[in-house]
DNA sequence: TTTTTTTCTTAAAATATGCTTAAAAATTTA
DNA sequence: TAAATTTTTAAGCATATTTTAAGAAAAAAA
């Protein structure tokens, strides 16, 4: 990740470049506004650290016009500016966030991750083995190749993926996919069962739904 | 848009709801933990602000679980618990900003809304292939060309774009669309997805809305 | 081995879902 | 108030999904 450090006080600059380049982080620093806001519009830059009074051009000008050009790219304010209008007006100049001098350098590190923080909402896809669960999409892949299920396939094979390596015996498969919370004769499971085999083709070495007889099924990579 | 304030403090309460009303939010309070996660988890909110010490479950364990389900709603920590190392563990939990007590209104209120701020999708208008949608104009247009619809086919068109590549089932449309919370039974969105179908004319090759039996519909460029 | 139990497999029956239309109800506009 | 528009309900239809049921196969018990 690289950051763009605007800061005229030398001190604090190194300061800060040192603690963020030993978090990884890939640092540069400008000394005064006009270099800072030429530098940031170069988009090379994840985040931006701006100081508010600046030779040449102020915190609030660089953010004002960077804000222009880059709707995203978090923007923070790191200023002895502490009053609460100035907040407001640092904000309103399009920040993302606004740390009063003095600062503890730990917080400003958490504020920078949370700006970084990726900002996907997307839920992880469950696997087993070559086969991929998508729940965004409700899409099943085996080998990157599409399989379409249907509703209740797709909720069985769910819900022994979600407990791979564990027994799912049928009373609770019944519960958890059939919404059935009384004993229920029935051969709906085993009808499933064979679907998802079949069209899962697993057979032989891959045969990642095992029946555990007299208690139901488990799903597990070989 | 919609604030949960979980706060004890009935005092502080009163007023974030009563200021933020003022700014035209629609506002509820939590007085407690299991309360306030239990409506946070609602997923009716825009925004979240957590006091830390709450009575049955603490702020940081609403956040915590919140984020389980919710990646991207913003959350605010408005706390008394203001050294760095709170801070952190604040920010850690999943949350947006941290705000300590005492507090000024106006700064919470401009932190809020840099947490709402619309992100750039939402600026340069939403898209589908050659669809586009203008929330400013509520115009549609498609190769622009212009074509007129109704308010409900808008939002239902906005709702699927929003959610582009995620399937939204149909609770989660009735809801988002037609504002209805509870189990109905209906063929409105049938008719309304007909109707967007055959306005934006998406057959064949331009399938951009797709029906996922059992589940939903989403929408996707192919 | 024979019997019993459990699971697998298949096909048909029952049910549910989604598409399409038309008309009724509600709302907005003139 | 009447007309036009939008929204909702409802029903028929085609099709996909789910469930039942029954015989075959496999495993366990006697």
């Amino acid at each position: 990740m690289r950051v763009l450090i605007v800061e005229d006080e030398i001190g604090i600059a190194n300061f800060l470049k040192q603690g963020l380049e030993e978090e990884s982080f890939v640092v540069d620093v400008a000394y005064e506004g006009g270099e800072g806001l030429i530098m940031a519009l170069s988009g090379e830059y994840d985040i931006l650290i701006l100081d508010w009074m600046l030779p040449e051009k102020s915190g609030i000008e660089i953010c004002t016009e960077f804000r222009k050009k880059f709707k995203k790219t978090p923007v923070i304010f790191l200023t002895a500016k502490d009053t609460m209008k100035e907040t407001i007006l640092g904000l309103q100049s399009g920040a993302n966030d606004y740390i009063k001098k003095p600062f503890h350098f730990d917080e400003l590190l958490e504020r920078i991750k949370v700006q970084l923080r990726p900002n996907t909402e997307e839920l992880e896809g469950l696997t087993l083995g070559s086969i991929k669960l998508n729940l965004n999409t409700y899409q099943v892949t085996k080998n990157n190749v599409e399989i379409p299920l249907t509703q209740k396939e797709f909720s069985l094979l769910e819900m022994l993926i979600r407990n791979k390596g564990k027994v799912c015996k049928r009373s609770r498969i019944i519960e958890s996919v059939w919404d059935i919370h009384f004993d229920y004769n029935t051969g709906v499971i085993d009808v499933y069962i064979n679907a998802l085999r079949k069209k899962l083709k697993l057979s032989g070495d891959e045969n990642y739904i095992q029946t555990i007889r007299g208690v139901g099924y488990i799903a597990k990579e070989l």
